[in-house]
DNA sequence: TGTTATCTTGCGTAAAACGCTAAATAGTGG
DNA sequence: CCACTATTTAGCGTTTTACGCAAGATAACA
């Protein structure tokens, strides 16, 4: 029996649904089933009767329901209570992008002061591609990043908001803008003549990989480059068409220097942009205090 | 947060000693260190105090205490409530020998029968030395079996008694048991010259092969049989000298066929028997309560 | 009768837990 | 004062567990 367990036994006693439950839990049917028949094992009876088509819970299950309420409800508030005493002790590493700083962590970071006054928030910048590998080198708790295409069971990942991933171009004259404008007059832009500033690595580097592969383009790079900021910078400067999350166009200091290109027939992805962290890590209730926060400050997250 | 580490907590919060503690719970003290250390992580304070020389309790480290006697006893209450009620449902699976049966098990079988009655016993009989690969196969929940010299960690073993393993040879005149007297009366037995009647296979086959190896002797095997008690069922027909626990000796219905062959100078080990079971199968309540019958009725099994 | 929704099971893989051994540190006795 | 013991923690390789995927099984439904 373990607290993970018993969340999982709760929510299929709320939905009496083994797949919605693991949909709500982010864990494969099987998953939730295995957890189930286990806890089952472990008491010795059924928890719930399930006929193929409903899923109800048994008397055992009733009783077993208030003891995981109970437990798992005195747990959490031990872990509030003594983990708030530690605050003045603990401090939560974050890693993040410049950008993310400025724009999706401000009102985070606010509330939390004022929630949690005596937690120390060790902030790391860098370019946001970093983010996941940082976690799961354990060098930091938490990440705001993007979420990548394949994430790791060892890690959650906390939706907070949304925004596309776009071409962008210089907003000045110049030789790189006048030759998209004249292709896109032509009714479309040829990529073998456009110098295109790219993610060095990352989940956007893999995203525009994808999206240049499925179109059959061949582009000429003209630089890779770490950090969407710096890409935008670049783009400022008149150096080539870049690729960028609009979120860091419209933060970026330079905004009035660059122009979305709207590319409606063929768009990039849109970016699920959010907090990452180690599942082992959010057991620990500073960095779960954070977690929550950020969760209550985007509540439009899912 | 599991059943297992509250159980860990609580021993060390009670010894004060990680490695008494690990001894106690049959781990070592390395797993009891990091177990600790989760649960400190997941609650966010240490639980300890400890300067190399003492443990002590935290402050969190009471709290949690309570905490977890609390839960680890609503646990195991729900535990029999619940599995007492389902004992009409289950049964449990017994592998043994059929000496196990008439001398080990009829006390335990006895209590267990008159303490859970609708508890049904499914007993499988064969050679004790297929009882631990029954367990580790999950054929049977429980198997009278000697302690074997590998215990793998998914198996736990309750000793219920001890009994030396034992030479023994016909006790009715015949040429076996002459040149056995003669070669003792010269002082040694001249294992070359005697047929000998080993287990085919199993922990006492394994015991009597490094016991011969670690003398050098060569012995002359006459039959490897499965089952003790088929081998002192031959050794009372004066086809050799055959080896068996004590115990089978003695409770065999031909118990007066033979003549244990104390060898005093070079012993044979002494075996520990007792029950076996996966960890697993042992979270079920109907398979913990025959296993908590046995400790009960051979309590001096320490 | 085919389709869909739902739970369970087999299999290969990834993560967690463990034991062993060594390191670090403090008390003890010769 | 130094060897020696007792104790907790950390690195490393191995065992055990938990998971996701995909297939299986079963019942409702169209």
């Amino acid at each position: 029996m373990d607290t993970r367990s018993l969340g999982v036994f709760l929510s299929v006693a709320e939905t009496l649904n083994f797949s919605r439950s693991g949909a709500a839990l982010h864990m494969s049917v099987s998953a939730v089933s295995r957890t189930v028949a286990r806890l089952e094992a472990e008491v010795g009876q059924p928890l719930f009767e399930r006929d193929r088509r409903n899923v109800l819970l048994t008397r055992a299950g009733r009783e077993f329901r208030e003891f995981a309420r109970r437990t798992l409800g005195e747990w959490q508030h031990l872990q509030r209570q003594l983990g708030s005493e530690g605050e003045l002790a603990g401090e939560v590493s974050l890693y993040c992008s410049v950008t993310a700083t400025r724009t999706l962590l401000a009102p985070i970071l606010a509330s939390f002061r004022s929630d949690y006054p005596a937690v120390d928030i060790m902030m790391h910048t860098g370019d946001q591609a970093d983010g996941i590998s940082r976690i799961l080198g354990g060098q930091d708790d938490l990440a705001v990043s993007i979420r990548p295409l394949e994430l790791s069971r060892r890690m959650d990942f906390l939706p907070l908001l949304h925004s596309p991933l776009q071409f962008c171009m210089p907003a000045a004259p110049c030789q790189v803008r006048e030759r998209v404008l004249e292709d896109l007059a032509r009714g479309g832009i040829q990529w073998s003549g456009v110098p295109l500033i790219v993610p060095e690595r990352g989940t956007t580097q893999e995203m525009l990989e994808d999206w240049l592969r499925e179109r059959g383009i061949r582009p000429r790079i003209y630089a890779q480059v770490a950090g969407h900021e710096a890409i935008v910078a670049m783009v400022s400067l008149g150096l080539g068409v870049g690729i960028a999350p609009q979120l860091v166009i419209e933060a970026s200091g330079v905004g009035e220097g660059v122009e979305v290109l709207s590319l409606e027939e063929a768009p990039l992805p849109v970016l699920s942009i959010g907090l990452a962290a180690l599942r082992q890590r959010l057991a620990s209730p500073l960095v779960r205090a954070l977690w929550d926060v950020a969760g209550r400050t985007y509540p439009a997250a899912l």
